[in-house]
DNA sequence: ACCTGAAGTTAGCCTCTCCTAACTTTTAAG
DNA sequence: CTTAAAAGTTAGGAGAGGCTAACTTCAGGT
């Protein structure tokens, strides 16, 4: 009865029908690997506008002849579009998938931070194997027990029990902030621990207060808590900022 | 030169050279099957004198094939000692393995109950997943968070950071309490969520004060909090308490 | 001491995820 | 427009962990 209606109920609100197919606790569990290949390819879309193999295969540290067999796979599940040698995107069922399995890396990130004392460059690491044991219980009770919150320690935005990404604010990459300009760090866009625990120890964390003083061929010249550091291109392109006559 | 140091202080000691040889961190993973293995071995050792295959596979729920295939692999590995139609035993280096994931399970269970609020009878499913993939620090974090606790929320003893199980009082089994004596439940020896759920439901919980006040062939009456109820021995004989007399 | 059922083993097969090596298709530079 | 490098595919195989079915060994009851 439930069924049918929901039928009719989407068949009135033209929504697609796969969203209510995926189910996390009645649908077969899908194995980690294929989480984290979902969960990469969404990653991969938000930031190119096609995602090659071979991207796909560098991120997951494996070869690209074994992404194209899981590729097969996922396409068979429905949870991907792919034709041979063409591009690979999510179906909306896929895409439901990554989301929720980034919800859980986001939150997980947020709560070692916020809970376990974790540093910055340690929480991705222990995220990256929990996400995909923890039950749905336990990412209700950290979601709740912090508040429901946003973003996580890196500025990533945190998926919504919906599975909405909420709004960020309108960022900038630091490289492009002019000279003598103000801004806040609010999103720091890599996982590797040694870059992240040198700008944390430089407190070029996120909400940090910056301004640029300088631009060169060798970096980016920033000041922040009366100390000056030349940021080079490098690792400055992983820095995004809110302007200050933003806010 | 620490090396040498430590065989030589083994050698004094009399100790197990292969108490040094593992060490979480270097010794290639596990997987998690073997885990689970290692452990189920070193809890039916707790109770049983000898570690039959079948058991074994009853209590992984896999057949009594896959375990044999195992316990040549662990053989290998030099986890276990075995064989062919012989009982099974942990080695110190196999003892060692179970030891820490006993304690990551423990440690868990107590962690979820008393900072997630999940409930007696939930905690046990999320232990199992999440023992073989959190690190040492997340160990180190709850443990330090919760003060070093000695017992988890069923009454079994937490393994230390030094893989020494810790002393537990006296305990007697509810059924072998005589009539009309004290006692105070310490132990609740089953994982079954529909058992744990009654038993809590009726305050049958650990450290609860109870009274024995009669005892037939269709099971044992109890008195706790001024209700009385009639446990049956299929459920009383997980019940294990401390007798009044010894507090 | 024998017999029989339970316990344990073996062989052969499956699925999963990854690999290498050789091949094909696409793409972009000249 | 050609062609070579890059990207992607295919075939074949490894190893982990399970399974079934047929077999062997063991242990207890008579
Ligand atoms: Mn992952
Ligand atoms: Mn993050
Ligand atoms: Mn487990
Ligand atoms: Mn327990």
């Amino acid at each position: 009865m439930y069924i049918i209606l929901s039928f009719v109920l989407l068949y009135i609100l033209h929504l697609p029908m796969s969203i209510l197919n995926y189910n996390r606790s009645n649908n077969p569990r899908l194995s980690e690997s294929q989480e984290d290949y979902l969960k990469e390819i969404f990653k991969l879309n938000e930031v190119n506008t096609t995602v090659s193999l071979q991207d796909l295969a560098d991120r997951l540290k494996v070869k690209p002849a074994s992404v194209t067999g899981m590729m097969k796979k996922l396409k068979q599940l429905g949870l991907v579009t792919y034709e041979p040698y063409k591009e690979v995107a999510l179906t909306d069922v896929g895409e439901a998938i990554a989301l929720e399995v980034l919800r859980h890396h986001r939150l997980l990130e947020l709560y070692l931070a916020r809970h376990l004392n974790y540093s910055w460059d340690e929480i991705h690491e222990e995220a990256e194997r929990l996400e995909h044991v923890i039950s749905e219980k336990f990412e209700a009770a950290i979601a709740e027990l912090m508040g429901h919150p946003t973003h996580d320690p890196h500025g990533d935005p945190i998926p919504t029990i919906d599975l909405e990404i909420p709004d960020s604010p309108n960022l900038t990459a630091v490289t492009a902030v002019k000279e003598n300009n103000h801004a806040i760090i609010r999103r720091v866009m890599t996982q590797d621990s040694d870059i992240l625990n040198m700008l944390s120890r430089l407190d070029l964390t996120i909400h940090s207060k910056i301004t640029v003083t300088g631009k060169d061929n060798a970096g980016i010249r920033i000041r922040v808590n009366e100390n000056q550091y030349l940021l080079p291109h490098s690792i400055a392109r992983f820095v995004w900022v809110e302007l200050a006559s933003n806010i």
